[in-house]
DNA sequence: CTTGACCTTCCTATCATGGGAAGCCCCATA
DNA sequence: TATGGGGCTTCCCATGATAGGAAGGTCAAG
C-alpha cells in the first residue's frame, strides 16, 4: 500500500489528477488509513497506468471510462474495443486534416511574404482583405 | 452603422464573441447608442474578419493581438509579420507530429486485434500491461 | 518536541466558446 | 396607442483537463 504521492511517481499521474479522476467517478475511490490519507496498491495502480496511457493516445476521458469498462469486463467482445481505437484514430485523422489546411494556408502565405524591413506584407493583406462575394450560392 | 447582431453576421464572429473580445481588449471598445446599444462600422467588421481568419489558421489570441499590432502599425516590417506566421506553422506541425504518433501507435493496435467476440484483445493488454523497464538510464 | 515533507479539502485559473436568465429597447402591426 | 416579438444589455455558469495555491492536519526522522 502507497500514498497517492508514490502512486503518482509510479504511474506517471499527478496527485492532482489522481483526485480529480476519484472525484468524477472515473475510477474507483480509493481506501483511506485511519487518519484519512488514501492508500493505492498495485492494482490501482495499473488502472492509474492504463488511463495515463489511454490519455496519451489521446482519447477523451469519457472515452477512457468506456475502455476502462470493456477492461474489467472479463466477457467483452474485442470488437467494441477494436472500434473505439479506430473511432480515435478517425478522431485524430479529422483534427490533423483540419492543422494540415491551415499549415497549407500559412504556408503559402509565408512563401508570397517579402519578410523584410518593408511594411507590404501579403499576410496581412490576406487576414484584412474584403469578404469572399457568397456567389450565390443557395 | 450596425448593431452587434448584423456584425455577426457579416464578420463571421459570434455576437458573444465580439463582447468578449471587446472585454479583453483584443478589439477597441465599440461605440454606442444613446441605449446602450453597441455600434459598429465597416471598419470595426474589418477587425472583426481579420481576427475570425487568424483564428481560422490557428493562431492564438495572443499571437492574434500580435497581428492586429502589426497590421496597424504602417512602419510595421513584413519579417515580424514572416515570422508570426512561420511560428505559427511550427506549432502546427508539433501538434501534428503528436497526433501522427498517436495515430501511428493505435493502427499498429488496431491491426493486432481480431475485433471478433471474442474477449482477447492486444489494444487492452498494451494498455494495462506493466510499466517499461526503466532500463536503468541515469 | 521540532522540523520538514507530505497529505487533506477547497478555491482559482487556464483558453475560447456557448448557454441561459432577467430586464430593457425598438419596430411593426393591429 | 398598445402589444408582441425579436434583439440588445449584463451577469453567471459550464465546458475539458490540468495546474497552482492556501489553510490546516499527519507522519517520520532527528
Amino acid at each position: 500500500m502507497m500514498t497517492i504521492g508514490e502512486a503518482a511517481r509510479t504511474s506517471g499521474v499527478s496527485a492532482k489528477m489522481i483526485r480529480y479522476y476519484e472525484e468524477t467517478g472515473l475510477i474507483p475511490s480509493a481506501g483511506r488509513t485511519g487518519s484519512g490519507y488514501r492508500t493505492y496498491g498495485p492494482k490501482d495502480v495499473q488502472i492509474l497506468r492504463f488511463v495515463r496511457r489511454a490519455r496519451d493516445l489521446g482519447f477523451p476521458m469519457e472515452k477512457v471510462a468506456d475502455l476502462l469498462a470493456l477492461w474489467r469486463d472479463r466477457d467483452r467482445a474485442s470488437a467494441d474495443v477494436k472500434r473505439l481505437a479506430q473511432d480515435q484514430i478517425n478522431a485524430l485523422d479529422q483534427r490533423i486534416r483540419e492543422m494540415e489546411a491551415m499549415k497549407a494556408s500559412l504556408t503559402h502565405l509565408v512563401h508570397c511574404c517579402a519578410g523584410d524591413e518593408r511594411p507590404d506584407c501579403p499576410i496581412l493583406e490576406d487576414l484584412g482583405g474584403p469578404a469572399p462575394a457568397p456567389s450565390q450560392a443557395q
